[in-house]
DNA sequence: AACAAAAGAGAGCGCTGCTCTTGACAAGCT
DNA sequence: AGCTTGTCAAGAGCAGCGCTCTCTTTTGTT
């Protein structure tokens, strides 16, 4: 598998520093850094163009190479929007760990608003790889699953590992939160839920981190996407933060922690 | 340049004589009819192969004609885009509308209810349009203003009515919400919106109603745009009706009307 | 019938994704 | 060293795209 490099590095496949590299032929080597290579000017053009106008032929001029010379790297465009679509994957993933990681443990609703603040930076910094993870499925396209659910599950995994420790430590106000009625095959969905991922929160509010999961994702759409006017909010940050209020009230957590810092 | 003939025009003065049929000339019936077409058969494409995949071309092999001749009444590519989501934004609207006029006016809840079914209903029998109006923005394609805000405001002004209606009518649980400290940038905002759509409802509500707005869409673009896993809700009927619900108790609409009915 | 406006046809430009073939070069084995 | 094999870049080419231009045909009107 490939690896990704820092800005800081640009063509240095046929600078090998050392031998101090695994037993990796040159040859693979200077294979891994082009497709390095190929996935940096990619998210270059994606950034700039968006993912429909994504040329592979562009990718090629731009490593000063001719355009069926990257086929010998990326099987074909689709194959290079998984990687790009992996890359971004990873990328909110690590900010959005980064970000909640910073907060105490013990402040759930902290740890939700900088979960939710992260997923908002970065799709405001990053809007084309946003609307490839979260817009319209690229027509005729199908991320293949197998390569994409892991890193595509992340951002999920996080939120629930918010509540479900919330829930755990006692800060969620769960079994006052009344909700609607839960119908047979909804339970039955959000029970298997529970197993899958070993929650002990109950069903409503299973239930209720999906409509926060998804709302996130709507008020950020939202935003990334220019459903408001472009004068409608002069602080966007500001509308975002109180959205987020009111979701983490919707999940049951309390906006401070059970007990005060010591 | 070229115009689409939308309703009477000025220079129709010449032609007034008493025929049952509008003063258009054939060559405008036919033109109109010619649009008309294209939009139909640009529907169909979009619904087939996406927005992305959208060809001129395509749309002129399905009308019979040579792809110049389509440039004769549409201006290009992104003008027919212009047209669909036009047609969309009105399609949406329209059902949107019918469906909360087919609930009582009392019923705030139930109006609700049925504003944000028939969103999911239309996002998922049309997913490219819905795809189209609230997915990702297609690059290089800005949406002219002048022409789209008023057919893409429909469904908001919609939900606006029905939460103003309902706090008249003391339907709606307004001052207990506590919610979140509203800083003053947003709270010149919200009452900048409250002035221009008339809201009698506290600031506080208003953005509430923007968080319910979102939500209601980030829930149905999950759905449209399989965010969830393929096999997580067998109903996602189900898990929409308890998001409603729990939405509606975020925007401060009771369950039930605020009298029974006679 | 004559005329002018409108519409269609066709060629063409530059772009796209992708395939196939050819030639150059490096790595590894005998 | 000689040879084979694998890898790579390059180029030509196919079909499709948006769009423009010119030319011809149709059509409604005078």
């Amino acid at each position: 598998m490939l690896e990704l490099v820092t800005d800081t590095e640009k063509k240095d496949a046929t600078n090998p520093p050392a031998a101090s590299a695994p037993a990796l032929t040159p040859r693979q080597r200077a294979r891994t850094q082009t497709v390095a290579d190929i996935i940096r000017l990619g998210r270059r053009h994606l950034a700039l163009h968006g993912a429909a106008a994504l040329s592979l032929r562009a990718v090629a001029r731009d490593l000063g190479v001719v355009s069926s010379a990257v086929y010998r790297y990326v099987e074909s465009r689709d194959e290079l929007l998984t990687l790009l679509l992996i890359d971004a994957y990873n990328e909110l993933g690590d900010e959005v760990d980064a970000a909640v990681e910073a907060v105490p443990v013990d402040d759930h609703a902290g740890r939700f608003a900088a979960l939710g603040r992260a997923v908002r930076t970065w799709a405001l910094r990053e809007p084309a790889s946003y609307a490839l993870l979260f817009g319209s499925p690229v027509p005729g396209y199908n991320a293949p699953a197998e390569r994409t659910t892991v890193p595509g599950t992340r951002v999920i995994l996080a939120l629930v590992g918010i509540l479900e420790s919330a829930f755990q430590a006692g800060g969620l106000a769960s079994e006052d939160k009344v909700g609607a009625w839960i119908p047979a095959a909804l339970q039955a969905d959000l029970e298997a839920i529970r197993g899958q991922f070993g929650l002990t929160v109950s069903e409503e509010l299973v239930a209720r981190g999906v409509l926060v999961w998804s709302a996130l994702f709507g008020a950020v759409s939202f935003e990334a996407f220019n459903q408001y006017g472009p004068d409608t909010f002069s602080v966007p940050a500001e509308l975002f933060d109180h959205h987020l209020a009111v979701l983490a009230g919707v999940a049951g957590l309390q906006p401070r922690p059970s007990r005060d810092d010591g």
